[in-house]
RNA sequence: GGCAGCGUAGCUCAGCGGUAGAGCAGAGGACUCAUAAGCCUUUGGUCGGUGGUUCAAAUCCACCCGCUGCCA
């Protein structure tokens, strides 16, 4: 009965640190995935790594003074960190640069091109004689044809935003030495995604459980036509070609990166012994969710699966149900312009829960979705301490001074209760349900709605006043609230793992809530409660000032 | 430019063919176990605009306006 779960998340490049709208779009949702399903005793694989590769890291470097390993593994220590403060929940965390995936990456290469999907053919590049080598887009500099100012890339211009390809620009230069770039043939592979449309669009036609942002997302590709794309460059850093006569090219990121959710599953059957403990994953029954930001759409919908269909033998995706953007404060996310929220920066004030909380009550799963910091106090303050925290605390707190700090004993619950207790395994069911099909937006209110509906409960039962007159009826509500926090833990959980365990230990459980698992449990009376504290703490309404003032105030250790 | 998404109460967002919703903010009230938290009642919207399809449209279609993004 229990399931077998692959859940591939984006691989981030280690370039910079992370933000906040790397965390919503896809770390978070994929950890309360994960954390959800190890709750139901199902089987989780649940990997991703760093991308070490990619021109974005060797111009960290070079703005650094530094090496792409250096820079690369700098940034690939703090996002370990931050997912553990965080507690995103990886089964794996690795990077691109590991001789697995470099040997897992050379194995797709060799396979797709035996089995005819990748073919050699010439291009046209930006080649520089003074520092004789070819230049990678972003390394042309130059006129924009569309905003005429003299800044823009080979991919894009900085200025105006429009995509642009290195021919397009006036006045080429070498970003490195400033000499004039000719254009030379060099000779790379090509996927030949142009063979995969047809397949491709009766597939995404198939996927009717996908998020509607999702399939218009590929549809649109779809629609215009799939193109071949090279899938090699003339760089120094990334993986190798495995072909003698390519040693100066590379494996290009698009392309390599996307491996890694192979690769990884293997190096981590690998480190637990059983080199094909990855397989159930990747055949048969088993359903591989991939989370992501929307402008991973394409890669992960429709290049990534022509690759495994080419491979032969791999499973599909089964869900890929990517989030949105977040903006800040109303603001498009700028990393430049320092207008983003720093992962890191946010872990030194602020409860992790916390976070999680507000991030997982307004996660863009449809839409974008705005981030201000005065809506993650309102979310803290009015929601997560007053709402849930309180209750919990109310009632165990309760519990100590009344009730010497055990279970009271509540004999025959009466019909209020026991309906009370009905709607709490319903609305788990309901939760339950949600968190199945990727909604994570709703599942969390649904368990937030919960706690009010106990304290409703509590304040008409009134135990505070009972207690004076009918100790048994007291000891009844008590029982029944401390029962129902067992399933606030437990739903809460995925969203919030710290405290829930916190409030797992408070009711005087052992063990850990996963392993008591995705339920509802009675609780033994005479079991004895743990000293409780707050769950959350409230914050000053001054922290929006606070916060508010950092953003956009240039931060000398940010990437610009 | 092409394409996609969005535009619903003061704010943040659900709903996506069947009498307009939630939370917060605002107003009033009863209570006091609790992190002055919680509970009850209540004000507030011609669902961006204009046409169309339908017995019925926030929900489908067309066009327009505005915002955002993507163009591998």
């Amino acid at each position: 009965m229990s399931e077998r779960i692959l859940i591939g998340v984006a691989w981030p490049y280690a370039n910079g640190p992370l933000h906040l709208g790397h965390i919503t779009g896809a770390y978070l949702p994929a950890d309360i995935f994960a954390r959800y399903h190890r709750l139901k005793g199902n089987d989780v694989l649940m990997v991703s790594g760093s991308d070490q590769h990619g021109t974005p890291v060797t111009i960290r470097a070079e703005q650094e003074s530094s090496t792409p390993q250096e820079v690369a593994a700098k940034y690939h220590r703090q996002f370990v960190d931050g997912w553990r403060r965080l507690g995103i929940s990886f089964d794996l965390y690795t990077t691109t640069d590991t001789p697995n995936h470099h040997e897992v990456a050379h194995d797709m290469f060799l396979r797709l091109l035996d089995n005819g999907h990748i073919y050699r053919d010439r291009m046209l590049q930006a080649y520089c004689p003074e520092c004789r080598r070819f230049l990678p887009d972003r390394y042309v500099e130059g006129g924009c044809p569309h905003c005429n100012c003299d800044k823009a890339r080979g991919d894009q211009c900085d200025e105006c935003g429009k995509p642009l390809s290195p021919s397009d620009l006036a006045d080429l230069r070498c970003l490195l030495c400033s000499t004039p770039p000719r254009f030379e043939y060099s000779e790379h592979f090509f996927l030949r995604l142009s063979g995969f449309q047809d397949r491709l669009a009766e597939w995404i036609t198939a996927q009717t459980h996908w998020r509607r942002n999702v399939l218009g997302g590929a549809w649109r590709y779809l629609n215009e036509g799939l193109r071949d794309r090279a899938i090699t460059r003339d760089l120094e850093w990334g993986i190798t070609v495995p072909l003698p006569g390519f040693e100066q090219k590379r494996l290009y990121v698009w392309f390599e990166n996307v491996i890694g959710y192979l690769s990884a599953s293997k190096e981590w059957a690998r480190s637990r012994g059983d080199e094909t403990a990855w397989q159930p994953f990747w055949h048969g029954d088993a359903r591989s969710y991939y989370f992501l930001g929307k402008d991973n759409i394409f890669f992960h919908t429709l290049s990534w699966p022509a690759m495994l269909m080419g491979y032969d033998g791999l499973s599909l995706p089964y869900d890929v149900p990517a989030n949105e953007f977040l903006t800040i404060e109303g603001r498009k996310l700028s990393t430049s312009r320092n207008w983003a929220v720093w992962l890191d920066d946010c872990l030194e004030r602020y409860d992790p829960d916390a976070l999680r909380y507000t991030l997982s009550d307004n996660m863009p799963e449809t839409g974008d979705s705005d981030f201000s910091w005065r809506e993650f106090v309102r979310r803290n303050n009015n929601e997560l301490v007053a709402t849930y925290g309180n209750l919990a605390n109310r009632v165990l707190t309760f519990a100590q001074r009344h009730f010497d700090g055990v279970v009271p004993g509540a004999g025959e619950l009466d019909e209020r209760s026991q309906g009370l207790l009905g709607e709490a395994g319903a609305a788990l069911d309901r939760v339950d349900r949600l968190l199945s099909r990727c909604e994570f937006k709703a599942a969390v209110k649904e368990a937030m709605s919960l706690a009010q509906e106990a304290n409703r409960y509590l304040d008409e039962q009134a135990p505070w006043k009972s207690i004076k007159t009918d100790r048994e009826a007291s000891a009844r509500s008590v029982y029944t609230i401390l029962s129902l926090l067992t399933t606030l833990k437990t739903a809460f959980y995925p969203f919030l793992p710290f405290s829930s365990e916190r409030l797992h230990s408070y009711l005087g459980f052992d063990g850990t809530v996963t392993e008591q698992g995705w339920n509802s449990q009675l609780l033994p009376p005479g079991q004895k409660l743990r000293q409780p504290e707050p769950l959350f703490v409230k914050l000053d309404e001054e922290i929006v000032a606070q916060e508010t003032a950092r953003l956009g105030r240039r931060a000398g250790n940010e990437p610009g």
